[in-house]
DNA sequence: GGGAAAGGCTTG
DNA sequence: GTACGAGCCTTTCCCA
């Protein structure tokens, strides 16, 4: 039994094998994704810390927070009702109040962040529901739940990393997730500040600054993009200055902000639909500012057309190390399918490349870790960032390390740049 | 009572 | 009908 079963494993093997060679995928499997194996699961094993206390005190006050909150929404709804529930919300807001019901989900009104910041401009209910969900979304998947996810024999939480679940090579993390811990609001980051190093120890973490308009600057080879990025300019001020035909000098706030949302829709995938929604201007302005985008960065468009080309022609694209994302809509006769095909066809070479990059430098880190015989450990990997803990004598050579390793893991065109930063707790680094 | 779908929110 | 990639929470619906 047990030995048909090992039969069974290397018959399968020998064709794998061969699979990965005929694909080209062997450098993939055999130098990143197999010696990352171990990579993760010494990371997963070893766990990272975090203060019970300062969660349960912060759990509390949102406690008594929401129960003010709630308090006020049914005072101002006239009414006592799930507040958690958009079915139960929409018809408050748009049957019961009045409120212009702006958008549609498939079984209703629509009530997300959206709609009800828009609403908020209006009547006193929608920003109340908004801070209630916010406190909610805190509570209810963070505070709450973090403490009970504390190993008793280790004091510390262990992730699971999923090295096969998304499409375009990224790593995944579950059972907690800690890929997505707070930290954009003041309030979010009272969740991170309770992820602590050992004690006595430090946290190191290091991040690629721009990782996926650099790689974007090297697959399409656009010298303009290639060169601000050389010159170490604030590339999203040098977008603006092009699409709003402005010396850098005198981009304001917003025109940056703009032009910071068109390099997001050159890497998710151009739509001036998209574009218009995340910058609240209209739907031909966004046009324009995208055709503008493409006039000044001709290479860009190349790039793009050709890698919609060879998808077309292939059914699949490739990152720069030659990792697959299949994508057979791209020649589905269904526009919608065959838009989102495009868009996800534009997107899988530059976000795989980053991932190839920093798995590449993870399993280097590891190794120089060990090398060195350093204490210091690898904790997490968040995309474009990895975090470590380390004892305070070791802070200044993990900086040095995973700066160097990041930095030359994948060496392009362009300089890669890693900021490292430590300190006491998650939402200090 | 439990699983799936829907809507919503967190992150890079 | 839409920005790319994920995971988790609550409510609602449906079925055994």
């Amino acid at each position: 039994m047990l030995a048909e079963r090992a039969r069974w494993v290397h018959r399968y093997w020998e064709h794998v094998a061969a699979e990965l060679r005929d694909k080209e995928l062997w450098k993939v499997y055999e130098e990143i994704e197999r010696p990352l194996v171990p990579v993760l699961a010494r990371m997963e094993r070893h766990g990272i810390r975090v203060d019970p206390a300062r969660l349960e005190a912060f759990a509390k006050e949102l406690e008594r927070s929401l129960d003010n909150l709630t308090r006020e929404i049914w005072q101002l709804a006239g009414e006592k009702f799930t507040i958690a529930s958009p079915k139960q919300l929409a018809h408050i807001l748009f049957e019961k109040l009045g409120l212009p019901a702006l958008r549609r989900t498939k079984t209703g009104y629509s009530t997300d962040a959206d709609v009800l910041t828009e609403l908020a401009l209006g009547h006193p209910l929608p920003a109340k529901i908004l801070e209630h969900r916010t406190l909610a979304k805190l509570k209810g998947t963070y505070a709450d739940t973090l403490p009970a996810l504390v190993d008793p024999r280790t004091g510390r939480i262990h992730t699971t990393f999923n090295q096969l679940v998304a499409t375009t090579g990224r790593l995944s993390s579950q059972d907690p997730n800690l890929m997505n811990i707070p930290i954009r609001t003041e309030l979010g980051r009272r969740i991170r500040a309770a992820f602590i190093p050992a004690a006595g120890w430090r946290f190191v973490a290091a991040d690629y600054s721009q990782i996926e308009l650099r790689i974007l600057a090297h697959l399409s080879g656009d010298p303009a993009i290639i060169e601000a990025f050389r010159r170490g300019e604030d590339i999203h001020t040098r977008t603006a200055s092009e699409v709003f035909r402005l010396p850098p000098a005198e981009v304001t706030p917003l025109q940056r902000t703009i032009a910071k949302s068109a390099n997001f829709a050159i890497l998710y995938g151009v739509s001036a639909f998209g574009l218009s929604q995340a910058t609240k201007i209209d739907q031909k302005a966004a046009q324009r500012y995208i055709d503008d985008y493409f006039a000044a960065h001709p290479r860009v468009r190349a790039f793009i057309d050709a890698t919609l080309a060879f998808g077309r022609e292939h059914g699949f694209v490739t990152t720069l190390l030659g990792r697959r994302r299949y994508l057979p809509d791209l020649r589905s006769a269904n526009p919608i399918a065959r838009n989102a095909a495009e868009r996800m066809a534009m997107n899988a070479p530059v976000q795989g490349t980053a991932s190839d990059m920093i798995k590449i430098a993870m399993v280097r880190m590891q190794a120089a870790l060990e090398a060195r015989r350093l204490r210091a450990r690898m904790l997490l990997q968040v995309h474009d960032e990895l975090l470590f803990e380390a004892p305070p004598e070791e802070v200044a050579a993990v900086e040095a390390l995973a700066r160097e390793i990041m930095e030359l893991a994948l060496p392009l065109q362009i300089p890669l740049v890693v900021d490292v930063k430590s300190g006491a707790d998650w939402a200090e680094v």
